[in-house]
DNA sequence: AGTTTGCGATACGGCCCCGTCTCGTATCGA
DNA sequence: TCGATACGAGACGGGGCCGTATCGCAAACT
């Protein structure tokens, strides 16, 4: 009821949210609660039950919640999804230090890593598929995952250029995308596409930084 | 018309169906209502009527149709979409003849022309987005559509190997992601990356044949 | 002719879900 | 201690859809 921010509001994440005008009075919201809501739903995925399948009757049997304690935090089934989709992004891709070709691999290796884990690979195809035409979720979606990732590897592939490690006479969208999209075809496209390999990243940015093509006289391409 | 074998049946297109076993007694099928059924999917889906909101009974009464004509044809929602896109999808990739590298470029055109009839067609958009989240659904979208266009890829690159044209050191399925990725990345996963360049399935395939990382370093990987 | 099947329409029982509300109990601040 | 708010559980009316089964009529075949 009043005010408690109803639900699409802050990150999960930090906010320790002072409440300067709701001392709040009562029981306060149990957090173990909230906890059990998000890992049912994650849970629930898991098992494959798409998002289409998801209700609040299902999500609260499977969380062991009653149905007003989710009704109490999220105003509908699309705003708690919101939030699930953007907890489970919430890791950040950070790394840092090492060659450009270093750095490559472990920003590959980091997506390899994320798609091994099943949960995140499975909520991630589920919710791409529907960021077509979910718009709420497919905004969160691209600010707080794709948009950072993407300008991360571009920082990346900026400095391969200038420092002379990767082509400078290619577009630098075109490079990124072509570091890129085998690892995320395998991740989020193919479902059956093993991810197993720990030498997985490193074949892939090798392949892409020295071609496919059989060099004509002995080593290399161009 | 033919027999009802009911639904999931031949691919939309082809087909004249001689029936041998089922003349067909009474009175034959209605094409137009078969037609009609089709029509209203795709004006529903261009309503933005989400594939999840797709019921038996809507497509009906937006066909002008009674439910038992759908139920005739197909025995479930699931089968009726699942030949609405197929309806949909593009024709094959067919292309044949020419130089191995020749093979790949065509194929990467033919995904781009592909992503950009795809925008313009909001349906298509639509149900491909959504399809990801529906298991049945992209199973068989899987079997009909995607996995022919996999076998065909394979199938260069395999020649690509024999020819020498392709390093032959690394695993055929990472040949294919890496040289079909980029692209899928583009019409797939990011709707804002421009397609109407029509020079970039040439630069693509150059860009992962002859590598993106400039010539040659110290001869590093293996 | 008579038979057989398809047609649009609609009624039916059943299921699942929504969102609200009420129980009895638990846990907080004042 | 007391009032306020939380909790799990579930009842409740309402709604949408499923898949089947009828209607009465239309259109083909034998």
């Amino acid at each position: 009821m009043q005010t408690d921010t109803p639900a699409v509001r802050r990150a999960p994440a930090a906010v320790p949210a002072p409440e300067p005008c709701a001392p709040r009075r009562g029981r306060p919201r149990s957090e173990a609660a909230e906890q059990a809501i998000y890992t049912a739903v994650e849970a629930l995925m898991e098992d494959g039950v798409g998002l289409t399948d998801l209700s609040i009757e299902r999500i609260a049997a499977a969380a062991g919640v009653g149905k007003a304690t989710i009704y109490r935090r999220w105003p509908n089934l699309e705003a708690l999804l919101v939030d699930v989709v953007a907890r489970l992004e919430a890791p950040p891709p950070q790394l840092c230090g090492g060659s450009v070709q270093d750095e490559l691999v472990g920003m590959v290796e980091y997506m390899r890593r994320r798609g091994l884990a099943k949960r995140s690979r499975w909520v991630l195809k589920s919710a791409l598929g529907q960021l077509h035409d979910w718009p709420e979720l497919r905004a969160v979606y691209q600010e707080r995952v794709v948009k950072p990732r993407r300008e991360l590897i571009r920082t990346i592939v900026r400095r391969g250029i200038d420092e002379g490690v990767l082509r400078a006479d290619l577009d630098i969208e075109l490079v990124c995308e072509v570091l890129i999209g085998p690892i995320l075809l395998r991740t989020i496209l193919w479902d059956d596409a093993p991810l197993d390999d720990p030498e997985l990243a490193r074949k892939m940015v090798d392949a892409v930084l020295n071609g496919v093509g059989a060099a004509p006289a002995g080593g290399q391409s161009h």
